[in-house]
DNA sequence: ATCAGTTGTTTTATGGGTAAAACACCAATT
DNA sequence: AATTGGTGTTTTACCCATAAAACAACTGAT
């Protein structure tokens, strides 16, 4: 019911958490500072100098990060490509869990970031779009938000229990 | 613009990945077998038995998991919550994915099972609410499927490159 | 009773991500 | 010139999750 090739993926990440964030690090310095250097990516991450280094290190190996003569550091063509996927499902998910699904901005940010490095590509444009027509001027879009977040509401929360999703979709486990 | 402790939460996640893994599949065995020992989970995870062993042994220590005299084991009333949840939570992100945003099944599924784990109760309880409503009979939810879908139809796909999140949402990065 | 197969465990090792500490290199003050 | 502070790196160590291998215990067949 779960092939073990299927869950094992969630290792074969080619982007793990950490260098996600090191690699937004960078970006968000660049337009801040207009530089990067370790110590920056440092302070940033609230890590210490000396695992930022490391992991730097490595992505510089990988080609994602370079150094000029004077150790700042920028992001690779490479390396940009991944921060602007990365940031671009951070924010889309963001937003739907914030504006759709009303979650407070603190956490849909703290989910978003979670999940930000694990969607397919293909995951995130399905997302985009969806998320774009929901919040658009479309009428069938905004008559359903309306709906939903009336219905929202009068279900004053009280859902989770799982036995509802249980009666409601007839799922497969228990 | 994205505070140190909010991606740092990534880290304290109560449940790992591969804990998930480990209750979910002890679950599934009780259901398939009637029963589940550390070999019949490292089987069905496609791990060795001495990984299995270690991780199990954790878990026991945590009071997830619980040993009879004779090595056969379950989930305590613990283990089997945290399993509700997160099979609740894989449930309705694969529905979502397939059912609403039309990913395929396999893509619908290792997205799903990457996620599980990560999103919060809050997040699983509203996601279950949008998902209920935006498949349910409600003219105003089938309209706006309908009206979605063909949307997509029309988008054959090719949205993704970042540059078209950026125009529409005029977001904050980049 | 022996032999083969299964099971559970421990030990040893690897890799990723981190901290702590030590080190070396500046650069600016004094 | 000497001191101070910021910087980048390496080393050592830890934790988690895993593999590989060795081991002990049990089971069943012959």
């Amino acid at each position: 019911m779960m092939a073990a090739d299927v869950w094992k993926e969630y290792e074969s990440n080619e982007i793990s958490h950490s260098v996600a964030h090191h690699l937004v690090a960078i970006h968000e310095l660049m337009g801040d500072l207009g530089y990067a250097r370790v110590s920056d990516v440092a302070r940033t991450l609230e890590i210490t100098r000396g695992s930022a280094s490391l992991t730097l290190k490595a992505l510089k190996a990988r080609g994602l990060v370079l150094e000029d003569r004077n150790k700042f550091l920028k992001l690779s063509e490479e390396g940009r490509t991944i921060v602007d996927s990365v940031l671009a499902k951070r924010t889309i998910v963001r937003k739907f869990l914030n504006e759709v699904l009303k979650l407070d901005a603190h956490q849909a940010e703290v989910d978003a970031c979670k999940v930000e490095h694990l969607l397919s590509a293909k995951t995130g444009a399905q997302l985009l779009q969806f998320v774009r027509f929901l919040l658009s001027d479309d009428p069938t879009a905004r008559r359903f938000l309306t709906e939903f977040w009336r219905e929202l509401a009068r279900n004053a929360d009280g859902q989770w229990p799982v036995q509802d999703i249980d009666q409601l979709f007839e799922l497969e486990f228990r």
